[in-house]
DNA sequence: TTGAAAGCGCTAACAC
DNA sequence: GTGTTAGCGCTTTCAA
């Protein structure tokens, strides 16, 4: 391989001038400039990952930590993954992918391996925050954590987006709500979105003064079965569902049609999950979107700003948007 | 953070000593080694990955090509994934998510960020083959294309994967065959899979004295459809049907339905596809596996077997194995 | 069993 | 606008 002196030797230039040259941190003449580019294409040169890495102290590498445990809403994840990937590649940085494992972080983060690190499905109190808060490199968290500890947080705006879910069938008309939501288990895991999202909802219930009803959902086919069922006897009359639950989405669908509902004849829906999500259901599925992608990239921006010092750490709440589908609608006149 | 230097220091020995003590490459006394691991407890250190990468030219990273577009069987995707990061850690290496772009080979190769490639999503005429063969890293293919340029490979073995499938089906009985495969571009563009997987199925219904019907499937609702309305227009006396389509069988075995034909009962099926999906289903199905976990995980060690020319490339193609769940019975006796 | 020292390839003062 | 040079932190001969 070249060297970065094989490159300055054959420019009849010094080295500093050839790496003054790539990384334009000083103006070099054109005709230089122009010798330079040359004997760079001619050798196929590249400059040395680590050696640039010893001196200057970055890596161009960005840490990213995903739950690769498959069958938990993979296809969200991937999306995130790619925010990620392609807001860093934006930034002229590459991803490291790292496990869950212990000591990773430590180990990724002390040797100097990234610049800097996000985190994805971040729990309430989870332990890698205190670690993520002792390193020398900035951390973004996908989530909002009960105590961040100074650390940068992006996540959608579950607050805003229970009330919007609830406001939009409320607007048309519906009176008589349910929220098919987490698997109980999330619930207890990341607290903050699944009650941010409630809470949401439920307020917005009550300025409207409909009545509700707040069921959480295992993400399968009987976890879904068994919500609708409970739901069908508890309040028959419902006219209007919020799923805040990717994974059971069709099998909530399939379930109500059971009963004889179909949607949005009987029931409206709303959904809260990607936009992908949304449009693979038949019908289509009015749904707050979970920008994925948005996120990822903001996480990403969010942790390289940071990189000098440059920008301060933050929490930011991306606002939901609601797109209308087919699967809401006016409720029937009630039988006279 | 502190360095080997001061680690050598606080131990009372040389740097050189230090370095030896970590890599194990030379014998320590068991006194100074544990003064070396006292020091590096105390002081926290952890060697510059950098550094390391510029003395030792290993970094103990190797990439990872993926395709990161969403919508594409995701699923799959994160289960190679996860198969390729966990057997990267267990042989103490991590690993970079590179994307499809033009170029970023080389760049990743070319500055020496990774040790090995992993790529992902090979297609029969990959234009990254010849970059590829040409780096100085070792690079293993997941995939079988038409001319690996003596790079190694690994991929089921969808040949014997045909003949098995369609040999299960014709064990029980069954005379009246079917291949529901992959979507008409994939076929085109991955000629090798799809193509071998047929040429098995077709050859074990020849032996056997069977009839069959090859139908190319899109991964939609409507595609499964208009494929099952294909095959029971011009098949209507099928008895067992394979389908080699992830996305699309739930889709398959819907429209199955909708033609009165319950799987079992009425119709036997046989899916090849990861073991996560066939039991996802209901009824559970009867599959090949693809064993996405094992590929990955041979690629990583194929791959690393790989960096001092230790091994030579190879091409591995798995077999495949079948589990009997419950979607094939013998075909019901004809009406007499 | 250990130490000294020569790089690995690059960046960024500092000097002109 | 360009060159000189001192490191960055580690591995690995060579020598003892």
């Amino acid at each position: 391989m070249a060297t970065i002196d094989d490159v300055a030797q054959q420019a009849g230039v010094s080295r500093s001038t050839v790496s003054y040259a790539l990384s334009g941190k000083r103006p070099i003449s054109s005709d230089t400039r122009r010798r330079i580019e040359r004997a760079i294409e001619s050798l196929d040169y590249r400059p040395h990952a680590g050696a640039r890495a010893l001196a200057s102290s970055r890596t161009g590498v960005v840490g990213l930590m995903a739950p690769l445990r498959t069958g938990v809403d993979v296809n969200v994840i991937m999306q995130f993954v790619a925010g990620v990937v392609s807001a860093a590649t934006a930034a002229s940085h590459d991803v490291l992918m790292v496990t869950q494992e212990e000591g990773v972080l430590e180990r990724v983060a002390g040797t100097s391996m990234v610049d800097a690190l996000v985190v994805m499905d971040i729990e309430s109190d989870d332990r890698r925050i205190p670690v993520l808060a002792g390193l020398r490199q900035p951390a973004v968290l996908i989530g909002l954590p009960a105590d961040p500890q100074g650390l940068s947080c992006v996540d959608l705006d579950f607050f805003q987006t229970g009330g919007l879910a609830a406001r939009h069938l409320l607007d048309l008309g519906h009176r008589r709500l349910a929220l098919i939501g987490s698997p109980i288990e999330v619930v207890n895991r990341h607290t903050s979105y699944a009650e941010r999202m409630t809470r949401g909802f439920v307020g917005a219930c009550e300025a409207a003064g409909g009545s509700y009803l707040v069921i959480p959902t295992a993400a399968t086919v009987a976890g879904a079965q068994e919500s609708v069922r409970f739901l069908m006897t508890m309040a028959p009359d419902v006219t209007a569902v919020v799923v805040h639950n990717e994974m059971a989405l069709p099998h909530v669908i399939a379930a109500l049609r059971t009963y004889g509902k179909e949607v949005p004849g009987d029931v409206s829906l709303v959904a809260v999950c990607p936009e992908t999500t949304a449009v693979a259901q038949s019908p289509q599925i009015t749904s707050v979107d979970i920008p994925t992608e948005a996120i990822g990239r903001a996480a990403v921006e969010m942790a390289l700003g940071q990189l000098d010092h440059a920008a301060p750490s933050q929490i930011r709440l991306l606002s939901p948007t609601l797109s209308d589908r087919s699967s809401t609608q006016s409720p029937a006149a009630p039988p006279a």
